[in-house]
DNA sequence: GTCTATAACGAGATAGAC
DNA sequence: GTCTATCTCGTTATAGAC
């Protein structure tokens, strides 16, 4: 990073400062679509809830996203690359296994707690009725989770602070199944503890030394 | 029950023997509506879709379910009910707990392979659009199959045949949200088998003798 | 109990002015 | 980039004939 003095006017740039406005626009379409998403599912909203959200017209959400299933596709991508982001973070902060698991879970949990849920997971649910583009976004995005939970279970048995009952990849499967499941139907039923619950069940199993 | 004696026309009934073909396009109704709600979700599917299948209007429809509020209504009681006698079932025909969980997943298994959700798994994910009846109902789904779910642990964590590593009660979440979960990923991802593994480690590592 | 016809509305999307 | 205006279509629902 440059040092403390005042900000220097830089030469005309072939790509000008992207107009402040725009993208932040379309920044502010897709915050406000995810969170449509995560409460209501892609068929449970419409280009007129987000409009009223940011005071402008349907036409202007063309503009940026031209179509419904454009919207979609920079929705899973975006929320993609955040839990990318938040993966390699818990990488980065644990060194145990079962700490990264535990980090894991609590990911869910702080979706679930900002009353919210996984925005693959309502997709999921919605997939026989999504545009192919989404639907092939959507199997990414839970691929890469298994993919990742496997080799912190991996590396838990290497180290043998890990106790795998079987399979990693199993397990991983059960993992990202049983927190999208139990997120479903906590929410449903008003009650964070029944997620809660069901994932230091699905966690506390694996670790040696206690129950969880 | 009377005994095997021919069918005697009794008196006519306040309520006459129920026009064959009104309750039977009720039956056709909600048979094609489940399946539709089981696979594209609540807000997946119109009247339109199950009028053109059953080869009647829409109007027709409106005659049998007036709102389609009332007809979700009707789904999530008959799905309930069914439901109930599968579990009634499962007690009858096994007497190890073990086996009744293994039962209880390969329902969950045998609606994938038919390829279809769980019909209140599908309304958890769309449950903020849901009209406050149907919410309602869902609920107690998840609170019936829980219920049986713990009394089967409990059983058998007395008897000795499983071991449980934690509260029946969260052990119970864990298993719904697991196999409600799981189910959503596997059909994303078109993998049956993702299902299987899943659901073979959260029934598998209760049981005490094998890994399952 | 099912039909035709239609009302009433909301959805996604586009044209063209500013 | 955003607007107004408009189009087209799908959706739930009703009225009234048969």
């Amino acid at each position: 990073m440059s040092r403390g003095v005042a900000k220097i006017p830089v030469a005309p740039r072939p790509r000008p400062a992207e107009p402040a406005k725009s993208r932040g626009t379309a920044m502010r379409i897709l915050a406000a679509a995810e969170l449509l998403v995560q409460t209501r599912g892609f068929n449970g909203f419409s280009y007129a809830d987000i409009a009223a959200q940011l005071q402008i017209t349907t036409a202007a959400l063309h503009y940026h996203f031209a179509t419904k299933a454009d919207l979609g596709e920079a929705l899973i991508a975006d929320y993609s690359q955040n839990f990318s982001k938040t993966l390699a973070r818990l990488d980065a902060d644990h060194t145990q296994p079962a700490d990264k698991l535990v980090g894991y879970s609590d990911v869910y949990l702080e979706v679930l707690r900002a009353e919210r849920m996984c925005l693959c997971g309502m997709l999921a649910a919605e997939y026989q009725t999504l545009p192919e583009p989404m639907q092939h976004a959507v199997v990414q995005f839970f691929d890469a989770n298994e993919t990742w939970l496997e080799q912190v279970l991996e590396q838990g048995q290497r180290e043998g602070t890990l106790h795998l009952y079987g399979p990693a990849r199993d397990i991983a499967r059960m993992i990202i199944g049983g927190l999208e499941g139990a997120m479903m139907v906590a929410r449903a039923c008003g009650d964070v503890r029944r997620f809660q619950d069901a994932a230091s069940r699905l966690i506390g199993g694996l670790t040696v030394a206690r129950g969880g």
